[in-house]
DNA sequence: TGTACATCAGTGAACGCGCGTTCACTGATGTAC
DNA sequence: TGTACATCAGTGAACGCGCGTTCACTGATGTAC
């Protein structure tokens, strides 16, 4: 619609149209997925509020699951985004800083997107098999946490603590985590990332799916000094 | 039916037909459950397993939400029996070994029954609001984590580590938490405690839910790994 | 032990709802020459 | 710059489905005397 817009060679008129119903529709069906959950999400629904006769929406998605994973694709990629920005805003070395800006930034978006957090790291979709499509933006989120620990070690900042026995297969999977980020530390130090790591997905479940209701009341507080104590273990051992 | 069943007063036949029936309504709903999810769960298609008008269930269960909360509390229960058990079959002073037969527990059952673990440890059933109910058999899970920790503060097998500086908001929640099984133990200990706890569960989730996919391949070795590193570090805070 | 009445279980029909998806169609936009 | 044809967007009707819940009813079970 603007001038300049119509400049741009390879886009007609229809393409940019078609490109931001796309948009709308996902934000039409974020919204519903706030106000209802991932569940009662229908394209009906959607279609309706966008002024169009259903069948119209099949033009955009072909179905109701590709709406979905079109939701959770960029779920994980909003999430991807808070946290490296949230550690990028950090010296590099201020390690304890960045673990809890990531944190941090992890929790602040799932607070501002319940539903969406829920969708993602929640119980699957009834119904719903993820497909292929939603491994790699799942894979950039834990690549912060992973960039943070090769950063950690090659700076000496993350202490190896007593090594630990660990069965073959296990240490056979650890291997191919050090490969993602050439990290090059020992399974006492993969373990534990990984522990400081589910760690920080299950307080943060534990709160927004009600296991703290009536224990904790400062969630906030609560929040902060768990993960500042597991950003302690996770670069001291303890 | 039985003889000796009928020799119990203050139980006639309609009695007991009706609470086998409602046990017989619950087990149907969970296989359901396991099978389709919590979505799908309708009060017809129980009905319908059941041979009878779908009316007829709304003699044993006023809504499909009654129904539903009557499973998430047998869900709980379950959880809590499985545990107790766990760790009732341990030395008392084997606190390394109580954890990990809790967190063994808790995997086994979640495995055996994922659609229940979901029910009660994912996200939300959408529509649905939690009803008082389902608090106290909640509660029972959580003081088997509290017991261990009060008999390993006793014993004197749970290190106290460094104290931590802890917001006062949070430190009145943890003497909440003390209060619940008399435990006295200072506020780096309860901190760690919920640290592992949570840790417990979000390792778990993580596998249920399915984000160590292609990250993981030996669950069962991982998890043990995981769970001994996470009880060092309750027992000795590091 | 027998009868009269009250309670309860289960039936069958109905209400009103929303869903995903398909299909033949009209009319507008884009493309090739 | 203008025309002829191909592509695409959106319509409206329809199919077939399942759901939760209510209600008046019949017939069986339980209770009080």
């Amino acid at each position: 619609m603007d001038a300049d817009l119509e400049v741009k060679p390879a886009r007609t008129a229809r393409d940019r149209v078609r490109a931001e119903l796309i948009v709308e529709i996902k934000q039409i069906a974020r919204r519903q997925l706030a106000e209802e959950g991932s569940a009662a999400l229908s394209l009906r629904a959607v279609a309706r509020e966008l002024g169009m006769v259903s069948s119209a929406v099949y033009r955009y998605f072909p179905s109701r699951d590709d709406l979905l994973t079109a939701l959770i694709v960029d779920a994980y990629q909003a999430v991807a985004d808070a946290l490296e920005q949230a550690d990028g805003a950090r010296r590099r070395n201020d390690f304890a800083g960045r673990w809890l800006a990531i944190a941090t930034a992890l929790r602040s978006w799932a607070l501002a997107n319940p539903q969406e957090y829920a969708l993602i790291y929640g119980s699957p979709v009834p119904g719903y098999r993820a497909p292929a499509a939603t491994i790699d933006p799942s894979t950039r989120v834990s690549l912060v946490m992973l960039r943070l620990m090769r950063d950690g070690v090659e700076a000496g900042a993350v202490l190896p603590g007593p090594p630990v026995t660990i069965p073959k297969a296990v240490q056979a999977d650890f291997d191919e985590v050090r490969k993602v980020v050439d990290l090059d530390a020992p399974d006492s130090i993969v373990s534990r990332g990984l522990l400081v790591w589910t760690e920080l997905f299950g307080t943060l479940s534990f709160e927004l799916f009600g296991h703290l209701h009536n224990v904790i009341h400062d969630y906030d507080a609560f929040f902060e000094v768990q993960m500042r104590r597991a950003g302690r273990y996770l670069l001291t051992g303890d």
